[in-house]
DNA sequence: TTGTAAGCGTTATCAA
DNA sequence: TTGATAACGCTTACAA
């Protein structure tokens, strides 16, 4: 039956039921190293059962100079593959005792710099991206308002590339496009489409890049390459758009994002073609609803919570191992079916 | 080009930097009323940008008395109805100028209570709880959590339920199960398998006994009530259990949750049934994977983005209007095609 | 209208 | 080991 206070017991309170000096309280109850005497170490643990006491973080946080928060901005949590990295982020944070605040951008790059400018004010320990276009008009504002976040203190990690010489986590998504790239030449495919965005997202282009690089390699053509968002809905869209310019049976259609592709396969569906026996699609993330999906889908699993646990790991260890980008791996299902 | 400073710019930077007190440059930047002469005015703003001064949010709040920071409890942030709820209250929370702390507590009641206890140190204006069983042998534990936030001066609100005294929103699911049973008996269907939630969670309750009222009310019969987990593989065994029991075609199987009805239509297609004209399939929530599941997936709309936004709501006026339940909606899709 | 100064809840330095 | 007391960065009476 805690806290009988009203309106949040303070230490000073803990210290004057204990009886013993703020200091002391203190010590027992938050400092470091502990040289308090058993007798009164006791007396103010009880007190501060008594009274439910827990110590305000915003005070220790002018007091000490640093904050006990960790920042995470991303552009849509609502997002499959984003809840995987936010749940990685979430869960070490935990572990490292860190609290976390999340921003969300919706793509917006005004938002962006608004975002990063209202968590600079909690001086965070340190600040993960996940949304950063590389390149556009506002990219420069940002990195100077990520800048100034530095200044404060606060480590900043970008997920999936580099900006200026802000440290990175990434995961080795070329390496990856390129071995399914291959795996499914290998499987019988000899024309693929590639969906990719029409951002200029890195990890999105490196996947693209990845794939047509081990696809032709092992034999395989790339017959077009199409821009669109990465929403699901603009892989229905273009989906239909590929119909009605004509899609040849035994097409495979490669696209950047499992959330892309998964709209794709329903537009293949709803126009009553055979994902899989006629149409074949592949992926990249492995996000949950991958597997349940119009077809089971092809894809490339990446290991998004590992990247976010990395990702606040860099942020606690700045000097740490430097660790290189994380491998992701190859799933084959039904969306591409062996062709021989 | 701001933020030449290092180390963060305080306060007392830009006074001094504007020649003004500390007093006047605290009420240009961030007091309330304004009574300070235009001249101060834009000096004060002028040495504010040049230094790239933000407010410590942290020190404000020891300073006010109150923070800026609303928190979130979720059980599973990677779960997509969740990540619907969270992007509603993300949004809302943004609106009203407030940082958002998210802390995930993946089932475990020993969590949810170190959470909350961890959440309170912050001094949130409010709690959103959306993870709460009601019943159990740490309820009581977390309610005394939860009153002692309460206590610090931060409204709590629970997500689909009441607990204690503590104000809720919510949305009728009852009524849209019942519908849902209504328009499913009234597509031929007779006979039905309910899948329910394992864990006493007033909501997933809610919707198995409103498909109940209105299956039987329209001439339904429900021929077996299952429980299991709430997550897709949950859904995937119970599935392969029901089959292994023999599931006579024709039947419908109500699942509580869409993420677990993905699972049961994929464990039927893996079977070799056809979800549909085989086996009918619905589910509850509608996330984003539904319309591209196995199959279409019939389901009810729960508008989690705007309960999102009502709790962050209840959170800053606790005494408003008290709206009623949230409106759900059905959705038939190609799951549960008419019998007729 | 402006400035001085006393807090806000903690931490940390420095005597005792 | 313990306890005053000066910070921490900011807000806010209260004076000037």
């Amino acid at each position: 039956m805690p806290a009988p206070a009203r309106g949040a017991a303070t230490l000073h309170d803990v210290a004057r039921e204990a009886g013993v000096s703020l200091a002391t309280a203190s010590r027992v109850l938050n400092g470091s190293t502990r040289k308090v005497a058993e007798s009164y170490r006791v007396r103010v643990q009880a007190a501060a059962d008594l009274l439910g006491y827990t110590p305000n973080l915003s005070a220790q946080a002018t007091a000490r100079g640093t904050t006990a928060v960790i920042a995470l901005m991303v552009a849509d949590i609502a997002d499959a593959a984003t809840g995987r990295l936010v749940a990685g982020v979430a869960r070490a944070a935990d572990e490292a005792g860190l609290v976390l605040t999340v921003a969300v951008t919706a793509h917006d790059p005004e938002r962006e710099i608004r975002v990063v400018r209202a968590l600079r004010g909690q001086r965070p320990r340190g600040l993960i991206v996940e949304a950063a276009p590389a390149d556009g008009p506002d990219a420069s504002t940002l990195t100077a308002e990520l800048e100034a976040l530095s200044g404060t203190g606060g480590r900043v990690v970008v997920i999936g590339r580099e900006v200026a010489d802000v440290p990175a986590v990434a995961t080795d998504d070329r390496a990856g496009a390129s071995a399914l790239g291959e795996e499914l030449a290998g499987l019988g495919y000899r024309e693929a489409v590639v969906i990719a965005a029409d951002r200029d997202i890195p990890a999105f282009e490196a996947r693209a890049t990845g794939f047509r690089e081990g696809f032709e390699r092992a034999g395989g053509r790339i017959v077009e390459v199409r821009r669109t968002g990465v929403s699901r809905d603009a892989g229905y869209d273009a989906a239909r758009a590929l119909l009605e310019a004509g899609l040849a049976p035994g097409t495979l259609i490669f696209v950047v994002r499992d959330a892309v592709a998964i709209g794709v396969m329903s537009a293949l569906r709803d126009a009553g073609r055979a994902v899989g026996a006629d149409i074949a699609v592949a992926g990249f993330d492995d996000i949950p609803s991958a597997a349940d999906a119009a077809a089971p889908l092809t894809t490339v699993r990446v290991p998004l919570e590992e990247l976010g646990r990395r990702a606040v790991q860099a942020v606690l260890e700045p000097d740490g191992p430097g660790e290189p980008a994380l491998a992701v791996e190859v799933v084959v299902r039904a969306s591409t079916p062996g062709r021989r």
